[in-house]
RNA sequence: GGGCAAGUGGCGAAGUGGUAACGCUGCGGACUGCAAAUCCGCCAUGCACCGGUUCGAAUCCGGUCUUGCCCUCCA
């Protein structure tokens, strides 16, 4: 089956073939950094790596810009506040950005451009824009003259009566049309300001997007990325400069956007103040739960934050982690290798597996349905858990590798989503004072006998326990085994005995 | 006021003409020393409401109600 793309600029799907035959050119708009990233932003990084993977999965070469907004308003208003250089803030919170999605498994952009790096060629398109008559001066800052761009509205769908009908813009005196928007700004005394043919100043909110796009993407490159709410007037104004530059059509050729993250049913945003920090989420979920939870709706539906949803997918990420583990616990760190008959059973889970991934790849083809997505892995780890979970289960030479297969099947997949479980299982040394005073208690208590001294290191110290509790559970000294599974539960750490020996898991 | 979406079980959420996926919760069973994990089974005669088209509609058409988003910086 073929890809099928959602296109803002046409309101129907549409079968997605990229420009060049096995190379995507994408550009998605990235924050205004003045503050951390909150769970709205997420949404679209995720979303948008998301598709990212999955295109570089269907075997394309991506090239993914994600520009970043250090010069604004509100990186000059934050910088006030906060008594420091706007450049600096911008920096720093840059620097926080990373910080968070490479937390949250975002993959880096090729290209990250920033605004204040590429002032030169902003003016560039100003002046052509003026030399075109599409633009004007009026006051010192420059205008894009709405009119004069025959396509505006295109992509939000609106005449441009329609947008004035209802309008809540302040007019500004100066423009010729209430709808015209801004280029290139005059600076006030102590902003920051660059030099430029109209005097110091710095560039419009709009333009930076549509000269950085096309540098490193080309014009009429594939996919143009972003929130719903950039469709207008953002997406709107980029196209109008874009097209008006260089006279022709498309600018970007499918214009995907992604729903809002919703608080009570209300948008989470920065002027509400109803939103949440995604360094502050991190300290509760962890990253593939939070990931989890914002593919679980498909990317165009709102999608509400509530501890409740957050703890389903905690526990709905959990169950196809163990699937995962329990892979890779049967196969271990075998590649596969040649191998005998497949019984007629081990065959048919095969292509059942098979099936599954398919199915996979419809949903995700389906517009990058990742919620459907997600019920064929789910389909696949009842039934992988299920083979595995046999009374009468043999490991086979065969069957391993078939097994090994599907690990690496069921791996890629989650890793289209992001969701390869990152972290190791290693014993962080946290739990190393815990399991101690545990281990210090049984002693005490004359009821366990181990090594003196205690080991100092957590995973030798939990072995010795779990040795202890394995002996005492031969003994049925229940009592015994069944306080130290007990006492680990508490801090955290959970046991589980299986026709293969005890297994020990993180919360 | 104008434009655009959406309303599916206790919750979340797929599903655009053929009789309601998937996850969480709950209940019953298997497995277990007991658990956990896992597996099996049950849980919407009905998809906001009212009409219509059709052999057949959650899905198409008309109307009504409700909610959200955009029209202002915002992912």
């Amino acid at each position: 089956m073929s890809l099928k793309v959602y296109n803002t600029l046409t309101k129907q799907k549409e079968e997605f073939v990229p420009a060049s035959t096995h190379q995507v050119r994408m550009y998605v708009c990235g924050p205004t950094t003045y503050n951390y990233i909150h769970l709205g932003n997420a949404r679209a990084l995720v979303v948008f790596d998301t598709i990212r993977r999955y295109l570089m999965y269907k075997g394309y070469r991506v090239c993914y810009v994600q520009n970043f907004t250090d010069i604004d308003d509100k990186i000059i208003a934050r910088a006030q506040e906060e008594q420091e250089e706007p450049l600096d803030l911008a920096e720093r919170y840059i620097k926080e950005y990373f910080r968070d999605a490479d937390a949250l498994r975002v993959l880096r952009a090729n290209v990250h451009p920033r605004a204040t790096e590429h002032i030169g060629e902003m003016i560039e398109m100003v002046r052509g824009l003026l030399e075109k008559g599409v633009a004007y001066e009026a006051g010192g800052d420059i205008y894009f003259s709405v009119r004069r761009f025959p396509g505006y509205g295109k992509l939000s769908g609106r005449t441009l009566e329609e947008m004035l009908a209802g309008a809540r813009v302040e007019v500004d005196r100066r423009k010729r049309d209430p709808l015209d928007f801004v280029l290139w700004k005059a600076a006030k005394p102590g902003e920051p300001a660059w030099d430029s043919p109209w005097g110091k100043g710095r560039p419009g909110w709009h333009l930076e997007c549509s000269v950085m796009s096309v540098k490193y993407l080309g014009f009429g490159f594939d996919i143009h990325g972003g929130g719903s709410d950039l469709i207008f007037p953002h997406h709107e104004n980029e196209i109008a400069q874009a097209e008006a530059f260089k006279g022709e059509e498309p600018f970007a050729r499918y214009w995907i956007h992604n729903g809002f993250v919703t608080v009570n049913d209300e948008k989470m945003s920065k002027s509400l103040g109803n939103f949440f920090i995604v360094r502050d989420l991190l300290q509760e979920w962890p990253p593939e739960v939070l990931r989890f939870f914002l593919l679980s709706t498909h990317y165009r539906s709102p999608l509400d934050y509530t501890l409740e949803n957050l703890a389903a997918a905690r526990k709905s990420y959990t169950r196809l982690r163990n699937t995962l583990e329990l892979l890779e616990e049967v196969t271990g760190s075998q590649e596969a290798v040649p191998a005998g008959r497949l019984s007629r059973e081990a065959a048919a889970f095969r292509d059942q597996v098979l099936a599954r991934v398919a199915e996979f790849e419809d949903a995700m083809d389906d517009d990058f349905n990742t919620a459907l997505a997600l019920a064929a892995l789910f389909n696949l780890g009842r039934e992988v858990n299920g083979f595995i979970n046999r009374e009468d289960f043999k490991t086979t030479p065969a069957i391993r590798h078939t097994l090994v297969r599907v690990r690496r099947y069921f791996k890629s997949l989650l890793d289209v989503l992001g969701l390869v479980p990152g972290e190791s299982r290693e014993l962080r040394m946290d739990y190393a004072q815990a399991l101690r005073e545990i281990a210090v208690s049984l002693k005490e208590s004359g009821a366990a006998q181990l090594p003196e001294p205690l080991p100092e290191a957590p995973q030798v110290l939990l072995d010795a326990l779990l040795k202890v509790r394995q002996e005492a559970r031969a003994q049925k000294n229940y009592r015994l085994s069944d306080r130290i599974r007990d006492s680990l539960k508490k801090i955290g750490i959970i046991l589980e005995d299986t026709p293969r020996g005890v297994r020990w898991r993180l919360v």
